[in-house]
DNA sequence: GTGAAAGCGCTAACAT
DNA sequence: ATGTTAGCGCTTTCAC
């Protein structure tokens, strides 16, 4: 392998003389520059990345980390990231975490390891929690999608709280009483919020909550169809089921055709994230439509912001959701 | 940040000690282990990766290129890479190339750049055509999925023919004799033997093959409804559509429906991949199921096993498919 | 078992 | 505009 010093005698100058050309080429000489780039060319040198990274101290690499790669909401915001870090001159070091907290902090500290600039991180955990919650020793980090309630870092997310509203003040709209909800998992603030405006429409209805009508799962087509098959069994069977994502909603369907009822005519199905599934399913599915890829690049532009010291405009994003009302979802039949 | 030097200063010793005792503490005497392992952790000392990669010239990285991460099967795909690859303790450089070869060869660089060992190629398509394709000066590469007809390298793969020609079996053995192909992307080896396994079926069946019954796709949900439109115009329409992917079949399915027939009573379909979808259709799709995430740690494992000059039972490995029977493919009615 | 020291390939301060 | 030079933090001989 040809290194900078083979180049340098190539072309009769020195080293520095080559690294200029190649960094910063106005403050070479035409002449010189043409000897340095006919010598690079001839020697076929490439410079050695690690040893660039290693003396600037900048990787130009973003640790990103996603719960679930094959979840197809996070696969078009992953797409995103990629786009935009690419667009940036940045490379994307991709971990799968599966929600495995200490995957995750072991990815993070590839940051303090020097071997990556900044996090992307699309789960709400902090898995820098030893920096002190003040985040007086934060590396830079970048929390997108399911942020976390009180941000250490600057965040990217959606109005899951209005989103949530809005999708049920519509299955309210068309007569629905009974509203099941099936929702994620466990402890996750998107859930919590998705919750808290599927109650605060149902009270401005005047409609009581029913615990027994939210049901937990997992974002996972399973989790949808086994939390129907619940829902199904109530004494007093909802008329409508709002799932938190476009797979839930998708295995509930399934569930309840199994049981010999009709979507939308018996019972209504609303999901969120509009994957490109929703459209094509039968009957199509009504679901809020999330701007994936962009969470993605704004998170990108964040980060990088971050990096290279340009004062965000905003450092807590909300991005636009919209209702998308299709066949799945009807007027309440007596 | 606290470096290796300062580390030695603390335990008062040598700061090839302190590296011993990091990468080879058997060679280190218990009671300086000891002491180092304290200092260690009272400078909160981490290795700086950059130091450590560029001076022993391994960076524990793996490229990988993928055409479309937002297709379910490629994401799962990356999801048995990221898993093998952590378990190997490599990191995933993730490109997203949408198919373009600059793209492509840019992010291939990265290891001739130093900045990673090998690359793992998703895709029919070499990054590195400049080493000659007696692949002399080839860095490691693994190619899998849709490899490569005269691989350079180390290839994981399905036998694509054969699970075509299982397929077409199924469908001709329920009566069906004009069976639609909706293929992939122009140029895919993937397809050509897809195709080439679809026409050794109807051959031995004696069944006349009709280019008409041949439409072109690229593997979205709208690809597929398209080519459906298509089929369906046909003078003589196909009484099967076999989709090269599931996504296209599930877009078939709603195309096939809007003309007002029935799955699988008027048109069987049948997809590919097995997506998690597949089986909560409506109806649940036939297809053939692709160990998605083993190819991804096959290939880890393979290119893993090039670094370290293990030598490969196989390089060229054929993992199994099955044919998934559901309820989207059903005799020919007459 | 441990230490001294060379040097990986490059950048950047400083000198010219 | 160009060259000289001192490291970046670490691994790895080579002595002892």
């Amino acid at each position: 392998m040809s290194n900078i010093r083979k180049v340098a005698e190539l072309a009769g100058v020195s080293v520095a003389t080559v690294s200029r050309t190649l960094k910063m080429p106005e403050r070479v000489s035409p002449l010189t520059r043409d000897r340095v780039l006919a010598a690079v060319e001839q020697a076929g040198y490439r410079p050695n990345l690690m040893a660039v990274q290693f003396r600037s101290r900048k990787t130009r690499n973003l640790v990103v980390l996603v719960p679930v790669i094959a979840n197809v909401f996070f696969a078009r915001v992953i797409s995103g990231i990629q786009e935009a870090a690419q667009a940036f001159d940045y490379r994307v070091l991709l971990c799968d975490t599966l929600g495995r907290e200490e995957v995750e902090v072991a990815y993070a500290e590839l940051v303090r390891a020097h071997q990556a600039d900044g996090v992307i991180q699309l789960r709400a955990f902090n898995p820098f929690s030893d920096a002190g919650s003040d985040g007086a020793c934060m590396p830079p980090m970048v929390n997108a999608c399911e942020v976390l309630d009180i941000p250490p870092c600057p965040t990217v997310r959606l109005d899951n709280r209005a989103a949530a509203r809005e999708m049920t003040e519509h299955l309210l709209g068309l007569g629905h009483r009974r509203i099941g909800l099936i929702k994620g998992p466990q402890g996750s603030p998107l859930t919590r919020e998705r919750i808290a405006g599927y109650e605060d429409a149902l009270k401005a209805a005047g409609v009581d909550t029913d615990p027994a009508l939210i049901c937990r799962g997992n974002f996972t087509l399973q989790a949808g169809y086994d939390a129907a098959g619940q829902l199904l069994a109530s004494p007093e069977r909802p008329t409508a089921f709002f799932c938190e994502n476009d797979e839930m909603a998708i295995g509930a369907i399934k569930r309840i055709r199994e049981a010999g009822l009709r979507v939308p005519d018996d019972i209504s199905v609303a999901g969120f994230d509009d994957i490109p599934f929703a459209a094509f399913c039968d009957p199509p599915l009504t679901t809020i439509a999330q701007p994936a890829e962009a969470f993605g690049r704004h998170a990108v532009e964040m980060l990088v912001a971050q990096f290279e010291q340009h004062s965000l405009e905003a450092t807590h994003l909300v991005l636009p959701h919209q209702l998308i009302v299709r066949g799945s979802t009807a007027a309440v039949t007596q």
